[in-house]
DNA sequence: TTCTATTACATGTATATACATGTAATAGAA
DNA sequence: TTCTATTACATGTATATACATGTAATAGAA
Protein backbone atom coordinates (compact mmCIF):
# COMPACT_ATOMS: atom_id res chain seq x y z
CA UNK A 1 0.00 0.00 0.00
CA UNK A 2 1.56 3.35 -1.24
CA UNK A 3 1.53 6.33 1.08
CA UNK A 4 -0.32 9.50 0.34
CA UNK A 5 1.13 12.20 -1.05
CA UNK A 6 2.45 14.46 1.20
CA UNK A 7 3.08 18.32 1.23
CA UNK A 8 6.95 18.17 1.47
CA UNK A 9 7.07 15.51 -1.23
CA UNK A 10 4.63 17.55 -3.37
CA UNK A 11 7.18 20.11 -3.30
CA UNK A 12 9.96 17.64 -4.10
CA UNK A 13 8.30 16.81 -7.29
CA UNK A 14 7.93 20.51 -8.20
CA UNK A 15 11.16 21.16 -7.99
CA UNK A 16 12.69 18.35 -9.78
CA UNK A 17 10.14 17.50 -12.43
CA UNK A 18 12.09 17.19 -15.52
CA UNK A 19 8.88 18.56 -17.94
CA UNK A 20 7.56 21.27 -15.76
CA UNK A 21 11.19 22.69 -15.86
CA UNK A 22 11.69 22.03 -19.14
CA UNK A 23 8.57 23.82 -20.39
CA UNK A 24 8.86 26.82 -17.54
CA UNK A 25 12.17 27.55 -19.36
CA UNK A 26 11.16 27.18 -22.47
CA UNK A 27 7.71 28.71 -22.28
CA UNK A 28 9.57 32.09 -20.58
CA UNK A 29 12.24 32.22 -24.10
CA UNK A 30 9.70 31.42 -26.07
CA UNK A 31 7.81 34.77 -24.27
CA UNK A 32 11.05 36.89 -24.44
CA UNK A 33 11.65 36.01 -28.32
CA UNK A 34 8.04 36.71 -29.30
CA UNK A 35 8.00 39.94 -27.83
CA UNK A 36 11.24 40.84 -29.51
CA UNK A 37 10.11 39.83 -32.85
CA UNK A 38 6.83 41.80 -32.66
CA UNK A 39 8.22 44.31 -35.08
CA UNK A 40 8.54 41.55 -37.81
CA UNK A 41 5.05 40.26 -37.06
CA UNK A 42 6.94 36.54 -36.53
CA UNK A 43 6.73 34.45 -33.98
CA UNK A 44 9.48 32.46 -33.09
CA UNK A 45 8.07 29.01 -33.99
CA UNK A 46 7.13 30.46 -37.20
CA UNK A 47 10.64 31.88 -37.43
CA UNK A 48 11.94 28.09 -36.60
CA UNK A 49 9.70 26.70 -39.26
CA UNK A 50 10.74 28.89 -41.62
CA UNK A 51 14.27 28.20 -41.26
CA UNK A 52 13.76 24.42 -41.84
CA UNK A 53 11.75 25.04 -44.89
CA UNK A 54 14.55 27.00 -45.99
CA UNK A 55 17.12 24.51 -45.63
CA UNK A 56 14.76 22.03 -47.07
CA UNK A 57 13.34 23.35 -50.29
CA UNK A 58 10.44 21.57 -51.12
CA UNK A 59 9.86 19.03 -48.76
CA UNK A 60 6.70 17.35 -47.08
CA UNK A 61 4.51 18.09 -44.33
CA UNK A 62 5.26 14.79 -42.84
CA UNK A 63 8.68 15.03 -43.85
CA UNK A 64 8.87 18.76 -42.32
CA UNK A 65 6.57 17.35 -38.99
CA UNK A 66 9.67 14.46 -38.36
CA UNK A 67 12.81 17.14 -39.19
CA UNK A 68 10.97 19.40 -36.10
CA UNK A 69 9.14 16.39 -34.40
CA UNK A 70 6.02 17.66 -34.83
CA UNK A 71 2.91 16.02 -35.41
CA UNK A 72 2.13 16.44 -39.14
CA UNK A 73 -1.69 18.26 -37.93
CA UNK A 74 0.04 20.62 -36.03
CA UNK A 75 2.63 21.50 -38.97
CA UNK A 76 -0.51 21.91 -41.50
CA UNK A 77 -2.17 24.12 -39.62
CA UNK A 78 1.25 26.42 -38.61
CA UNK A 79 1.97 26.11 -42.59
CA UNK A 80 -1.38 27.58 -43.38
CA UNK A 81 -0.35 30.35 -41.50
CA UNK A 82 2.87 31.28 -42.89
CA UNK A 83 0.62 30.39 -45.98
CA UNK A 84 -1.89 33.02 -45.46
CA UNK A 85 0.99 35.42 -44.80
CA UNK A 86 2.84 34.94 -47.78
CA UNK A 87 5.96 33.45 -46.64
CA UNK A 88 5.95 29.68 -47.99
CA UNK A 89 4.33 28.20 -51.06
CA UNK A 90 2.02 25.07 -51.17
CA UNK A 91 1.63 22.43 -53.67
CA UNK A 92 1.02 19.28 -54.99
CA UNK A 93 4.04 17.42 -55.66
CA UNK A 94 3.94 16.08 -59.16
CA UNK A 95 5.07 11.80 -59.26
CA UNK A 96 2.37 11.96 -55.78
CA UNK A 97 -0.37 13.71 -55.53
CA UNK A 98 -1.18 12.68 -52.12
CA UNK A 99 1.92 14.51 -50.95
CA UNK A 100 2.35 18.56 -50.50
CA UNK A 101 5.93 20.43 -51.08
CA UNK A 102 6.30 23.33 -49.47
CA UNK A 103 8.73 26.04 -49.93
CA UNK A 104 9.77 29.48 -48.39
CA UNK A 105 8.86 32.32 -50.99
CA UNK A 106 10.40 35.53 -51.46
CA UNK A 107 8.68 37.45 -49.12
CA UNK A 108 9.45 34.37 -46.69
CA UNK A 109 12.92 34.87 -46.89
CA UNK A 110 12.91 38.48 -46.41
CA UNK A 111 11.07 37.61 -43.29
CA UNK A 112 13.72 35.35 -42.32
CA UNK A 113 16.34 37.83 -42.89
CA UNK A 114 14.91 40.60 -40.75
CA UNK A 115 14.24 37.98 -37.69
CA UNK A 116 17.44 36.71 -37.58
CA UNK A 117 19.06 39.64 -36.16
CA UNK A 118 16.89 39.13 -33.57
CA UNK A 119 17.33 35.55 -32.69
CA UNK A 120 20.87 36.21 -32.49
CA UNK A 121 20.81 38.88 -30.24
CA UNK A 122 18.98 36.51 -27.47
CA UNK A 123 20.73 33.65 -28.39
CA UNK A 124 24.03 35.35 -27.83
CA UNK A 125 22.72 37.21 -24.60
CA UNK A 126 21.91 33.45 -23.67
CA UNK A 127 25.25 32.07 -24.34
CA UNK A 128 27.16 35.27 -23.00
CA UNK A 129 24.98 34.94 -19.71
CA UNK A 130 25.62 31.37 -18.81
CA UNK A 131 28.85 30.85 -20.71
CA UNK A 132 29.36 29.61 -24.26
CA UNK A 133 30.88 26.59 -22.69
CA UNK A 134 28.04 25.46 -20.47
CA UNK A 135 25.84 26.84 -23.24
CA UNK A 136 27.53 23.32 -25.35
CA UNK A 137 27.26 21.17 -22.35
CA UNK A 138 23.38 22.19 -21.88
CA UNK A 139 22.50 21.60 -25.41
CA UNK A 140 24.56 18.18 -25.08
CA UNK A 141 22.51 17.56 -22.39
CA UNK A 142 19.05 18.43 -24.03
CA UNK A 143 19.94 16.20 -27.00
CA UNK A 144 20.61 12.94 -24.41
CA UNK A 145 17.16 13.77 -22.74
CA UNK A 146 16.10 13.68 -26.17
CA UNK A 147 17.13 10.47 -26.90
CA UNK A 148 16.22 9.07 -23.17
CA UNK A 149 12.42 10.12 -23.93
CA UNK A 150 12.18 8.27 -27.38
CA UNK A 151 13.97 5.28 -25.87
CA UNK A 152 10.81 5.31 -23.70
CA UNK A 153 8.47 5.72 -26.30
CA UNK A 154 9.73 3.01 -28.55
CA UNK B 1 25.38 45.70 -44.83
CA UNK B 2 24.53 42.77 -42.95
CA UNK B 3 24.62 39.67 -45.86
CA UNK B 4 22.08 37.72 -46.97
CA UNK B 5 21.33 34.05 -44.47
CA UNK B 6 22.77 31.41 -46.67
CA UNK B 7 21.54 27.50 -45.61
CA UNK B 8 24.47 26.54 -44.16
CA UNK B 9 23.89 29.73 -41.07
CA UNK B 10 20.55 28.70 -41.38
CA UNK B 11 21.19 25.02 -40.11
CA UNK B 12 23.37 26.43 -37.68
CA UNK B 13 20.83 28.76 -36.31
CA UNK B 14 18.42 25.30 -36.21
CA UNK B 15 20.95 23.14 -34.60
CA UNK B 16 22.29 25.66 -31.64
CA UNK B 17 18.53 27.95 -31.31
CA UNK B 18 18.22 27.63 -27.38
CA UNK B 19 14.82 28.21 -27.97
CA UNK B 20 14.05 25.16 -30.32
CA UNK B 21 16.25 22.76 -28.41
CA UNK B 22 14.05 23.71 -25.61
CA UNK B 23 10.89 23.95 -27.17
CA UNK B 24 11.48 20.23 -28.90
CA UNK B 25 12.45 18.15 -25.79
CA UNK B 26 9.94 19.84 -24.01
CA UNK B 27 7.49 18.95 -25.94
CA UNK B 28 8.28 15.48 -26.64
CA UNK B 29 8.31 15.29 -22.70
CA UNK B 30 5.04 16.34 -22.56
CA UNK B 31 3.87 14.08 -25.27
CA UNK B 32 5.49 10.78 -23.46
CA UNK B 33 4.01 12.29 -20.09
CA UNK B 34 0.04 13.25 -21.68
CA UNK B 35 0.33 9.31 -23.35
CA UNK B 36 1.20 7.73 -20.31
CA UNK B 37 -0.96 9.54 -18.17
CA UNK B 38 -4.30 9.21 -20.16
CA UNK B 39 -5.57 6.15 -18.25
CA UNK B 40 -5.65 8.82 -15.44
CA UNK B 41 -7.77 12.14 -17.61
CA UNK B 42 -5.01 14.29 -16.23
CA UNK B 43 -2.61 16.47 -18.88
CA UNK B 44 0.94 17.07 -17.53
CA UNK B 45 0.36 20.45 -17.30
CA UNK B 46 -3.06 19.55 -15.18
CA UNK B 47 -0.77 17.61 -12.99
CA UNK B 48 1.68 20.35 -12.10
CA UNK B 49 -0.62 22.80 -11.84
CA UNK B 50 -2.88 20.58 -8.94
CA UNK B 51 0.28 19.68 -7.22
CA UNK B 52 1.25 23.49 -6.65
CA UNK B 53 -2.20 24.21 -5.32
CA UNK B 54 -2.27 21.19 -2.58
CA UNK B 55 1.51 22.78 -1.72
CA UNK B 56 -0.07 26.20 -1.64
CA UNK B 57 -4.01 25.84 -0.22
CA UNK B 58 -5.78 28.92 -0.50
CA UNK B 59 -3.46 30.29 -3.19
CA UNK B 60 -4.70 33.44 -5.33
CA UNK B 61 -5.05 33.04 -8.99
CA UNK B 62 -2.35 35.78 -9.72
CA UNK B 63 0.53 34.32 -7.08
CA UNK B 64 -0.60 30.60 -8.97
CA UNK B 65 0.97 32.51 -12.07
CA UNK B 66 3.32 34.05 -10.27
CA UNK B 67 4.70 30.77 -8.99
CA UNK B 68 4.67 29.11 -12.07
CA UNK B 69 5.47 31.93 -14.76
CA UNK B 70 2.01 31.83 -16.37
CA UNK B 71 0.17 34.63 -17.70
CA UNK B 72 -3.27 35.04 -15.12
CA UNK B 73 -5.43 34.46 -17.83
CA UNK B 74 -3.35 31.26 -18.35
CA UNK B 75 -4.01 30.17 -15.30
CA UNK B 76 -7.85 31.72 -15.01
CA UNK B 77 -8.19 29.05 -17.87
CA UNK B 78 -6.77 26.19 -16.82
CA UNK B 79 -8.34 26.49 -13.45
CA UNK B 80 -12.04 26.56 -15.03
CA UNK B 81 -10.65 22.94 -16.49
CA UNK B 82 -9.55 21.54 -13.45
CA UNK B 83 -12.59 23.29 -11.29
CA UNK B 84 -14.85 21.63 -13.76
CA UNK B 85 -13.44 18.07 -13.11
CA UNK B 86 -14.18 18.92 -9.56
CA UNK B 87 -10.39 19.11 -8.50
CA UNK B 88 -10.03 22.17 -7.23
CA UNK B 89 -12.16 24.51 -5.25
CA UNK B 90 -12.55 28.69 -6.11
CA UNK B 91 -13.98 31.13 -3.93
CA UNK B 92 -13.74 34.59 -3.42
CA UNK B 93 -11.65 36.12 -0.48
CA UNK B 94 -13.35 37.21 2.39
CA UNK B 95 -11.12 40.24 2.72
CA UNK B 96 -10.69 41.33 -0.84
CA UNK B 97 -13.82 40.04 -3.06
CA UNK B 98 -11.33 41.15 -5.72
CA UNK B 99 -9.26 38.36 -5.07
CA UNK B 100 -9.88 34.49 -5.64
CA UNK B 101 -8.51 31.43 -3.97
CA UNK B 102 -7.91 28.48 -5.14
CA UNK B 103 -8.10 24.71 -2.87
CA UNK B 104 -7.39 21.31 -3.96
CA UNK B 105 -10.74 18.95 -3.70
CA UNK B 106 -10.60 15.40 -1.85
CA UNK B 107 -11.55 14.38 -6.04
CA UNK B 108 -8.48 16.60 -6.92
CA UNK B 109 -5.55 14.70 -3.90
CA UNK B 110 -7.20 11.23 -5.15
CA UNK B 111 -6.18 12.37 -8.78
CA UNK B 112 -2.35 13.65 -7.18
CA UNK B 113 -2.32 10.37 -5.52
CA UNK B 114 -2.90 8.35 -8.96
CA UNK B 115 -0.79 10.02 -11.30
CA UNK B 116 2.25 10.24 -9.07
CA UNK B 117 3.39 6.95 -9.75
CA UNK B 118 3.32 7.76 -13.45
CA UNK B 119 4.81 10.69 -12.91
CA UNK B 120 7.58 9.13 -11.09
CA UNK B 121 8.24 6.63 -13.37
CA UNK B 122 9.27 8.43 -16.39
CA UNK B 123 10.98 10.65 -14.01
CA UNK B 124 13.61 7.62 -12.92
CA UNK B 125 13.43 6.55 -15.91
CA UNK B 126 14.59 9.27 -17.39
CA UNK B 127 17.71 10.42 -13.99
CA UNK B 128 18.63 6.70 -14.83
CA UNK B 129 19.18 7.38 -18.34
CA UNK B 130 21.44 10.23 -18.83
CA UNK B 131 22.59 9.62 -15.16
CA UNK B 132 21.55 11.26 -11.87
CA UNK B 133 24.71 13.28 -11.45
CA UNK B 134 24.17 14.40 -14.62
CA UNK B 135 20.38 15.62 -14.66
CA UNK B 136 20.66 17.59 -11.41
CA UNK B 137 23.48 18.66 -13.44
CA UNK B 138 20.95 20.06 -16.30
CA UNK B 139 18.69 21.17 -13.61
CA UNK B 140 21.22 23.89 -12.01
CA UNK B 141 21.86 24.84 -15.89
CA UNK B 142 18.28 25.24 -16.92
CA UNK B 143 17.52 27.50 -13.75
CA UNK B 144 20.66 29.20 -15.05
CA UNK B 145 19.47 29.90 -18.06
CA UNK B 146 15.93 30.79 -16.23
CA UNK B 147 18.07 33.51 -14.35
CA UNK B 148 19.48 34.71 -17.77
CA UNK B 149 16.38 35.33 -19.83
CA UNK B 150 15.25 37.15 -16.17
CA UNK B 151 17.68 39.29 -16.26
CA UNK B 152 17.15 40.01 -20.27
CA UNK B 153 13.61 40.78 -19.65
CA UNK B 154 14.39 43.31 -16.90
C1' DT C 1 -16.11 61.28 2.22
C1' DT C 2 -15.52 61.34 -2.70
C1' DC C 3 -13.09 60.63 -6.81
C1' DT C 4 -9.30 58.42 -9.29
C1' DA C 5 -5.79 55.10 -9.75
C1' DT C 6 -4.69 50.53 -9.08
C1' DT C 7 -5.51 45.76 -8.51
C1' DA C 8 -7.54 41.10 -9.49
C1' DC C 9 -9.80 38.51 -12.39
C1' DA C 10 -12.47 37.57 -16.95
C1' DT C 11 -13.18 37.65 -21.92
C1' DG C 12 -12.06 38.11 -26.99
C1' DT C 13 -8.86 36.62 -30.07
C1' DA C 14 -4.97 34.24 -32.00
C1' DT C 15 -1.32 30.76 -32.23
C1' DA C 16 0.63 26.12 -30.92
C1' DT C 17 -0.14 21.58 -30.18
C1' DA C 18 -1.96 16.63 -30.36
C1' DC C 19 -5.34 12.89 -30.85
C1' DA C 20 -9.10 10.72 -33.25
C1' DT C 21 -10.82 10.34 -37.46
C1' DG C 22 -12.06 11.39 -42.30
C1' DT C 23 -10.83 11.64 -47.42
C1' DA C 24 -8.31 11.00 -51.47
C1' DA C 25 -4.68 8.78 -53.79
C1' DT C 26 -1.18 5.28 -54.38
C1' DA C 27 0.81 0.67 -53.68
C1' DG C 28 0.51 -3.98 -53.58
C1' DA C 29 -1.79 -8.49 -53.41
C1' DA C 30 -4.60 -11.62 -55.84
C1' DT D 1 -6.59 -5.57 -63.82
C1' DT D 2 -9.21 -5.18 -59.62
C1' DC D 3 -9.74 -4.83 -54.84
C1' DT D 4 -7.78 -3.79 -50.30
C1' DA D 5 -4.36 -1.90 -47.42
C1' DT D 6 -1.55 1.86 -46.75
C1' DT D 7 -0.09 6.52 -47.14
C1' DA D 8 -0.46 11.68 -47.00
C1' DC D 9 -2.89 15.27 -45.74
C1' DA D 10 -7.22 17.65 -43.65
C1' DT D 11 -10.74 18.45 -40.17
C1' DG D 12 -13.17 18.25 -35.58
C1' DT D 13 -12.21 18.89 -31.02
C1' DA D 14 -9.74 19.95 -26.86
C1' DT D 15 -6.03 21.90 -24.05
C1' DA D 16 -2.19 25.34 -23.33
C1' DT D 17 -0.69 29.73 -23.80
C1' DA D 18 -0.34 34.98 -24.15
C1' DC D 19 -1.71 39.72 -25.30
C1' DA D 20 -5.10 43.36 -25.41
C1' DT D 21 -8.71 44.87 -23.06
C1' DG D 22 -12.89 44.92 -20.12
C1' DT D 23 -15.18 44.86 -15.39
C1' DA D 24 -15.60 45.05 -10.60
C1' DA D 25 -13.62 46.10 -6.30
C1' DT D 26 -10.26 48.16 -3.25
C1' DA D 27 -6.78 51.68 -2.02
C1' DG D 28 -5.31 56.09 -1.67
C1' DA D 29 -5.30 61.06 -2.62
C1' DA D 30 -7.70 65.27 -2.01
Amino acid sequence: MRKKLDQEQANYIIDVCASANLRTVSGSLTQLYNHLLKPTGLKITQYYMLGNIYTSPDISISKLGEMMLLDQTTVTRNLNILNDSGYVQIKRAKQDSRTKVVTITELGYDKLNEATPIWAQVQEQIEGSIGKAEYMDLLKKLKALQKAIDEFKS
